[in-house]
DNA sequence: GAATACATCCACCGAATGGTGGAGCCCTGA
DNA sequence: TCAGGGCTCCACCATTCGGTGGATGTATTC
């Protein structure tokens, strides 16, 4: 029997999946929880198996949750079920120590075997999140900011000039303008305006 | 006896809401939809009482289906429920014909009020969008961009130089500074960059 | 050891942007 | 009818930005 342990703060959402799994044989739903704390001592305390995890929670997320579990309850797998799928997720996700990563769109179906894989030590990834992970790991240059961009960047979306940027991060102006043209290029754009909406859209900016 | 007819992409949700009104002996769950356009279908063909919509879906999105909802069937109530509560979501959902606007934190319970509240021709909102409808007509000038400002902000965003912008409008270049200056104080930012992150940021850019 | 990616820095130039202080027109609501 | 908001336009000017083509040092990888 795999224990399952569900954790998403929507009562919605806990109500789907606990429905889902009432309907199997090999698996029971032996706890809920709101938020990735709760998530966490629940886990442990009832010994899951398996922990499906939402990413965007109030107070602890997804991720944060995760990483702690791993160190707490080593043996819990988590299968992070959460309805993005964009690029800057997935990884975080995935290093935090998640075994699987699942969208809402979802079926049962694949949910239930998706759980049961998980159980089995595998790895499960939704289609498109495989595709990304593909992509991001082939070429992990076009497209993907280094570090410093991803800082740059952020920096000029609160509206930091290149030379308050230079400030900020203790460097020249020069390597500013050197690592916003960088990222036009990767971006395929031709100024910090929509540089800035790429990096929205892309999930990399907050 | 109350008609629902649910539409939402996620199978999950759907299910939750499903189980959730099952419990009910007024409510009924006579149809269920993935998006926009079939829920129309489903809402018309099952002449339902109240619709339960999601806003983000694929294809034809919530605020969309509930306009022409409105049309094709004026007795069936829509009930908007979704994830996000930001201020450019609520206003164009209730401007469609949308009587409540719940979010999927929402309690069961609160959920079967709603809907029995819908039935009755009542107006549900959750608290914090309330909230946020009142604080939009208590003071429509302050962070409130007009129509016009959204239009070239999200020009901006995809990469137009003010020339672009303004060809793009069919005015003058000296129409889209007065419009960017006039944004740019709205925000209280200084430049285009950080205009285009606080867009995103207030989720009136896609 | 060589190749590669990354971060740092330089100079020069034209173009775009932002700041300021106007102005007129149209529509809506008081 | 008048006030206010929204949209359009103008001129001037300093600053900033983007484009180009380099350069160096370091860490990592092959």
């Amino acid at each position: 029997m795999i224990r399952l342990v569900i954790v998403d703060d929507h009562p919605i959402v806990r109500g789907g999946l606990r429905d889902t799994f009432a309907g199997s044989d090999d698996i029971v739903v032996v706890g809920e929880a709101a938020d990735g704390a709760e998530g966490i001592s629940r886990a442990t305390l009832l010994s899951a198996d398996v922990v499906l995890m939402d990413l965007r929670m109030p107070g602890m997320d997804g991720v944060a949750a995760t990483a702690a579990l791993r160190e707490h309850s080593p043996s819990a797998r988590v299968l992070i079920l959460t309805t993005f799928d964009s690029e800057s997720d997935v990884l975080p996700a995935i290093e935090a120590g998640a075994i699987g990563y699942l969208l809402k769109d979802a079926l049962p179906d694949e949910l239930m075997r998706a759980v049961r894989a998980a159980a089995r030590g595998e790895s499960v990834l939704a289609p498109s999140v495989t595709q990304q992970l593909l992509g991001q790991i082939r070429k992990p240059g076009p497209g993907a900011l280094t570090d410093r961009e991803r800082e740059v960047l952020q920096l000029v979306a609160n509206g930091s000039s290149n030379r308050e940027v230079a400030s900020a991060l203790f460097i020249g102006e020069a390597s500013i303008k050197t690592h916003l043209q960088h990222i036009y290029d990767k971006f395929g754009v031709r100024d910090r305006a929509s540089a800035v909406a790429e990096g929205y859209r892309r999930r990399l900016l907050t």
